[in-house]
DNA sequence: TTATTTTTCCCGACAGTCGAGATAATTAAA
DNA sequence: TTTAATTATCTCGACTGTCGGGAAAAATAA
């Protein structure tokens, strides 16, 4: 990597839309002190991303107290847009999002229950790309990013599923399919790695001692298990990635599960898992794909009632996850585990044996236990974190580097 | 971060050192094509460099062929010199290595047997580093930079050794401690952090497959477990970190380990472990700080003439370290791992183990089981990795940057 | 209407990179 | 021995970007 200063514009560029995505529409002045770049520098750079469309001036507010006014900047919402598209087991989820980072347009489509071969499934998703920027009345060029999420294991650096709880070991390059449809650049993660990013940001804001090098987990519950881990970078920035804890090991010759291993987590502290620990059932059969939520809380209200195998069941995919993150939390030193997802319902049945798993590590001992949160909606992170992240991404590899194709450059 | 020209400059400074260090002593033309920068701006710094006493030209080579033979350019041995410690269970060991990565000495000195309050283990040391600048007749300032090498868990981000082996969760601050005797920037590490760096780096070389983003763990056995894990970056940087995975929880009411925990990685694999196992001994005991290798031998060799209990002790060391290789494996998807330490010599013993451990995983099933490789010289590879680090961090923090203090810059 | 305050813009100084051409050092051939 | 060819390095002018300081603009209070 060599730095000129065509590279050295472009860092400024970034960084001044980072700041106006992290402190929102805000004056010359604010932009200045927040970057540390002179008054001088934000001026060139914000004048030349106003005559490239990229920014706009704001209608002007009520000015609080005597000299002149703030004028407030902020992005210009027409600019450009982005699409999140995010897969669950269910359904597939679309949403649209203007520059300024508004919600445009949402919708979404059941998945049918028995669907094996992913063709006609990404036939649907491209045809439903299509639609998104068809109900808006966009061409084609306007979307310019699409970011989508799923669950399973991603390969790093190329939107590539290589492996889901859906269509197994079937490998889908979605950029491949999706460039049939649109021009727009193709991203693929699991969803927790969003999930962490937003947690990742908001206890940042909310606490200061959160700072650089500070990681968060966020465990999600559910049909399968995911997890993803954020890194706090300087100036709010956060990078993350999601291993598949789901499928670590947790006992050598475990039950089998979906994915074809024996005792992953996922085989005793999934739904399908805590149901056959609780029915007894054969340790050699792939469960069901999806265990319906009724099933689930019918089993741990008898969990709750003290029946002896549903408690059993529960507290066996308690201890099972308290290990597996306390093990993570060795190797990658988290300072904080959040717990999302469907399964949070029953977290009064699952947190003892969290907890007696996190305190067995070290970190526990030299008084740096990680602190265990709950979020209720798990929905709202992955969307906000999704967006968010892919309007930073278009701002750094597109918009910074002015490889956006409709810039309109003046003079 | 802001970007200026001036940090332009150091960026690009810190790019030609980094093509030397790459290199070795190379043409102008040279470090122009591996950087990418143009042959004026290689001429600008390297003359500026060259000024400030850092590089030097180096007698002339045969030339081969025929036009104006290369000048080759080097760093300057005598600009600055680094100190590399490695503290072992056993001896501290205190290298000084000069700006071109020559040894220019060497010595170590015996730990006592039974030290257990820091005090006197750090006058020691602290001596032993004034003896170092004496022996080669440099005054205090020409140590730049100290590094250090450690077993047991380091702060992040701060030469503060947070528990050790040999003195339990005590808080080491060496920065603090040496600042009384020299003036150079000291920094602490695990030891497997360089020896991952050193492996990654030769594997970077050897195998062009291996580029960004592939990871490599090192896997140190002996009296304790240590493990480093590198990543490679782009222009064959490479970043590491050693995660305390010989005190991850491997099972949940195990034996109690040194550390205080039970159930540890290392009080199974660890050589304590492995005699614990053996013999049979309780587990409720801290064994012995020091295994003797002789006695390890003793029950390697009863292991391979198939006596069960010896035999068992090696297989659950083996079973263990797989599992929990496993484990790394599936979090942080590592595509090689190196064996080093005392241990590889009852590495017959222990590999069945690993094997079938890392078989498991869901990355083996997909064909990416991650390669083991054996490392016999582990000293060398410490040593290695720490002064190749020691040195480029010289170069990015100080001479790129033009804070070291006796830079003698010419008009 | 005037003074005050705050924001924004403009200009010159300085620093860094690049491309192209000039210069230097050596070998091969005449 | 001389000359041409080849290759490496250095120098110069053009361009771009940042920074500081000061001037201009816009709104409010007196």
């Amino acid at each position: 990597m060599i730095s000129s200063t065509e590279m050295l514009r472009h860092q400024n560029r970034a960084h001044v839309l980072a700041g106006l995505r992290e402190l929102g529409p805000s004056a010359h002045t604010t932009l200045s002190e927040w970057s540390g770049l002179s008054s001088a520098s934000v001026s060139s750079i914000t004048a030349e991303l106003e005559a490239e469309g990229v920014l706009a001036k704001l209608e002007h507010v009520a000015s609080s107290g005597r000299g002149r006014p703030r004028v407030l900047l902020g992005p210009n919402a027409t600019f450009a847009y982005v699409a999140a598209i995010r897969i669950t087991t269910e359904a597939v989820e679309y949403s649209l999002v203007n520059y300024a980072g508004t919600l445009v347009d949402r919708f979404h489509e059941a998945r049918p229950a028995k669907e094996k071969a992913p063709k006609h499934f990404l036939e649907r998703i491209k045809r439903c790309v299509a639609r998104l920027a068809e109900r808006s009345g966009l061409d084609g060029a306007s979307i310019q990013l699409v970011s989508i999420t799923t669950k399973g294991v991603v390969a790093p650096d190329s939107p590539t599923l290589i492996w889901s709880p859906v269509f197994g070991d079937k490998a889908i390059d979605f950029a491949a399919e999706l460039q049939e449809v649109t021009a727009a650049c193709v991203y693929l993660h699991n969803e927790t790695t969003f999930s962490a990013q937003a947690v990742s940001r908001r206890v940042h804001r909310q606490d200061a001692a959160f700072d650089n090098g500070h990681r968060i987990a966020v465990l999600s519950l559910g049909q399968s298990i995911g997890l993803g881990v954020a890194t706090l970078k300087s100036h709010g920035r956060v990078s993350s990635f999601a291993p598949p804890f789901g499928h670590m090991i947790d006992q050598p010759q475990g039950s089998l599960c979906r994915c074809g291993s024996n005792g992953c987590v996922e085989a005793t502290a999934g739904f399908h898992g805590i149901l056959r620990t609780a029915f007894d059932g054969p340790s050699d059969t792939v469960p069901a794909r999806i265990i319906p939520l009724a099933e689930m809380d019918k089993l741990a209200a008898r969990a709750r009632g003290g029946e002896h195998s549903a408690e059993y069941a529960f507290r066996c995919a308690g201890d099972c996850l308290g290990l597996a993150l306390a093990r993570l939390s060795s190797l990658l030193g988290v300072a904080q585990i959040s717990i999302t997802g469907h399964g949070v319902r029953y977290i009064d049945l699952l947190l003892p044996g969290i907890n007696r798993g996190l305190e067995q590590t070290m970190q526990a001992r030299q008084g740096r236990l990680p602190q265990v949160h709950i979020e209720h909606d798990e929905t709202h992170l992955v969307h906000e974190g999704s967006t968010r992240w892919a309007l930073a991404t278009l701002d750094e590899t597109r918009v910074a580097t002015r490889q956006l194709s409709h810039l309109q450059v003046v003079g």
